[in-house]
DNA sequence: TTGAAAGCGCTACCAA
DNA sequence: TTGGTAGCGCTTTCAA
């Protein structure tokens, strides 16, 4: 076994609850017994077990967070976003990612709820009923979905996609396409009423063209069906599917923004990478992670759960290479 | 507070003693008893508090993982790997990203040393001494990397490198640049000494074009290099530095694999969605976190740290659009 | 087969 | 300012 606050207690000649004091309320005990107790604690490489403190705490100094798959470089961005912030108040933090799938989700929560202090979820397809049994269990912050009043961290959905409408509004489309992702997803729902709010507004024809996985994979299926709509635009749920589309375009030896522009959304590096590079909707990600760990230590401190605590951010158009105006339609 | 084992046997009419038994032993309690335990445990929905069961065990059921970066997709397959394999066993992982710093990497190992009972980390350059100086601390698997005896899952960088070179001089290259990754990272260093080896050995000129950082951005800034040293094709570090290359290749108007061919090393997803799709020699990314695991939990089970143990996993040349048979030199 | 009780390592209360 | 001690929730002897 490890060195132990007795062994410490032993070498500094003083008793367990003093070394106790003199490492967590240093001020309480007198300088030179401070200094014994610091000289053993370095003698013997003393450090707390933290498994012990927890116990008699109730707190386990972890936080948990759950995405739904890293392998989409959106959700790393968040999660260093997190890592960051919770290193800076001493927090370490599980991370689970759930593929994609909404069952996995929840069992992810229950099995970690026990270990963390609070958890930062997100879950964008989880039923609001898997997610109301969860609240109450643990401080608990949605990530980029609402419900209810449970705390969360959004982005500007609404201003993002205006933002998006009006570029190509302003370039000259009148017919543009959307590529949705999940049904069940909230971000989705929100991007897919947004649209119509604001293609409506800007008198742009909208083309749902379907439900796609949000990958790569998804945006190479929706690309055909995207060019038999006969627009001159399209937008995706997300950066992964705009770039399949733009990487089947390219292999059909569609010109991009020539014959279709694309936006994505996410902003994730990727869609600066390629060529012509991608013009996108893009969330601060590791913003939204910092502010989630803020949101839920601010919701662990002071447990009054009648206030709603939200947090939207900004979403920002990135203007790049792959919109244009729109070429003579065939 | 939760409900404690207290309350199922207060509910049960037996002792927590035999609450205990009955969850974890149940064959060494009776039948009768056994469910009567049974069901006050469903009632009050009583799970047991894994901190008081870790102090008692002197085990956390938590594993840990640090990797150099999150933003490069090579890890987040790694971390997925590790996670489903964790997950097998009941264990928890704890991501810590070191944001490719060395002296950032030593102090999460050294803040998760106490809350894991197993490390696995993926630390390309932290310096001999520091890892010599954790070893023994608790049980470690190296990833991607070897020193002495520390037991390590890696792949098979040289059948790999190999395999690259023969491809190329197949294909009729004469003259080849290596644009390198960190010379700090063990993989490079290996990588390095494969190539010059069997450069070598199959009569072709290698160009040591530098060390650029092992990100897109790396590859963007040697590419010029590269055009400038005169060769007919370059392998990169990591598909990264590839990509980067690519897609300044494309900027600058060099037809891949016309002018120029390039070889990556990861196998990372995105290195099949660009146009060309990169030849790539590739890691089997989820696997390598499945096997650490694996070996990680059979030190933590035998400790007989006497038998050096070792994984190595092989590499696969993928053979893609960029790469094809040298042009005129101009 | 079951229960009483000690104790994992630590903190915090109460006395001194 | 310091020490003794109870107790966090659990497991595991040791007895009954």
């Amino acid at each position: 076994m490890a060195v132990t606050i007795k062994d410490v207690a032993k070498l500094a000649g003083v008793s367990p609850a003093t070394v106790s004091r003199a490492l967590s309320m240093p001020d309480l005990v007198r300088p030179p017994t401070r200094e014994k107790v610091q000289r053993a604690v370095a003698e013997l490489g003393y450090q707390p077990n933290p498994t012990a403190q927890g116990l008699v705490l109730g707190r386990t100094g972890n936080l948990g967070l759950i995405v739904p798959d890293l392998t989409n470089p959106f959700f790393p961005a968040v999660v260093k976003g997190v890592q960051t912030r919770a290193r800076d108040f001493e927090y370490s933090v599980f991370l689970a990612d759930a593929n994609e799938d909404p069952v996995e989700e929840a069992a992810l929560v229950r099995a970690l709820t026990k270990q963390v202090d609070g958890i930062l979820l997100c879950a964008p397809r989880m039923s609001e009923d898997d997610l109301r049994a969860l609240v109450g269990a643990t401080p608990l912050v949605l990530i980029n979905r609402r419900s209810g009043r449970i705390p969360a961290v959004t982005i500007d959905n609404l201003a993002g996609v205006r933002q998006a409408v009006s570029h190509l509004a302003a370039l000259g489309h009148r017919r543009v396409a959307y590529v949705a992702g999940p049904r069940a997803s909230w971000s989705n729902r929100e991007r897919v009423r947004a649209l119509r709010g604001a293609a409506a507004a800007q008198e742009v024809d909208l083309v749902e063209v379907g439900t796609v996985a949000p990958q790569f994979a998804g945006g190479v299926a929706a690309a055909d069906l995207v060019l038999a709509a006969g627009v001159t635009a399209v937008m995706a749920y997300n950066d992964l599917i705009a770039l399949g589309m733009l990487s089947r375009f390219t292999d059909r030896g569609i010109d991009v923004p020539g014959q279709i522009s694309i936006i994505g959304f996410d902003g994730i590096a990727m869609a600066e990478m390629v060529s012509p590079p991608l013009t996108t909707v893009a969330q601060p990600q590791d913003q939204i992670g910092r502010v989630g760990v803020d949101l839920l230590l601010e919701i662990m401190r002071s447990e009054d759960p009648a206030v709603a605590r939200r947090r939207e951010l900004p979403a920002q158009l990135m203007v790049r290479g792959s919109t244009g105006v729109p070429g003579p339609v065939d």
